[in-house]
DNA sequence: AGCATGATTTGCT
DNA sequence: GCAAATCATGCTC
């Protein structure tokens, strides 16, 4: 995975995300983010991913409907949803099926391997796992903001690369900070990367070894409460 | 290692 | 006002 110009990345077909969204999200696992900075290349391979699927998903943000934030996903799929949460983060989306059906991929996390010293220059952070093990994180070391959304992830600066390094093995969870009891194990992750996000997993998964192994890191432990500012 | 907090947008109640 | 698909920092134990 080290080529000298983005040019040289083939961006995913059209076909690819018009697709069935958590298809998507486990095909796109292993691939390569990857964000052209004036001819080189800017990002790293996808380890971590959460779907949003429809109106009748409660944590999906189109679930009360299209507003002028979520409008890109409803829009056509291959496009970026990029929206700013908490205060100052941004978070990456990949728009996924049919036009007028509101569904998204988020992306979670990177293996920072292309561009580091770049990525470096805008994390303050020491170690190599932490520049991009997270979704805010991400998008502050490949420099990805609200100009971003609704790019064409094959026609503008932004790109996902038909090339693949599969992980060997995915692990499964209930998504991060998806308030309901009861959530969906939507969120999917290669189990062998040192760079999946480790946010409030609680007290046994720790932040220096990640639970590689098996599937969710966080069995039987609710997603509940505590989103956001800790409260009382 | 665990918990609280500040950053301060968007959209619903 | 409040909660949300968050993160870095600083305090406490």
């Amino acid at each position: 995975m080290a080529k000298a110009s983005p040019r040289s990345f083939q961006p995913l077909s059209r076909d690819f995300y018009q697709r069935p969204t958590l298809e998507i999200a486990l095909d796109l696992l292993g691939r390569y983010l990857i964000v052209d900075e004036g001819g080189k290349p800017v990002g790293g391979r996808i380890v971590e991913v959460e779907a949003y699927i429809g109106e009748d998903d409660p944590a999906c943000h189109a679930h009360l409907g299209r507003t002028r934030r979520n409008e890109v996903m409803y829009g056509p799929p291959g496009r970026a949803y990029v929206y700013f949460t908490y205060g100052n983060h941004w978070m990456l989306n990949v728009v996924t099926e049919r036009e007028g059906f509101p569904a998204a991929v988020l992306i979670r996390a990177l293996e920072p391997s292309l561009g580091q010293e770049t990525i470096r220059s805008r994390r303050n952070v020491k170690s190599e796992r932490d520049l991009t093990n997270g979704p805010g994180k991400l998008t502050a070391a490949l420099g990805i903001n609200g100009h971003d959304n609704g790019a064409d992830l094959r026609s503008s600066r932004l790109l996902i690369t038909r090339e693949i390094e599969a992980p060997k093995e995915i692990g499964k969870s209930g998504r991060v900070g998806v308030s309901a009891g009861s959530d969906l194990p939507w969120r999917f992750f290669d189990s062998a990367s040192p760079c999946v996000s480790l946010y409030r997993l609680g007290t046994r998964a720790s932040r220096r070894t990640p639970r590689t192994t098996q599937n969710s890191p966080v069995p039987g432990v609710p997603l509940k409460g505590r989103t956001g500012r800790g409260r009382k």
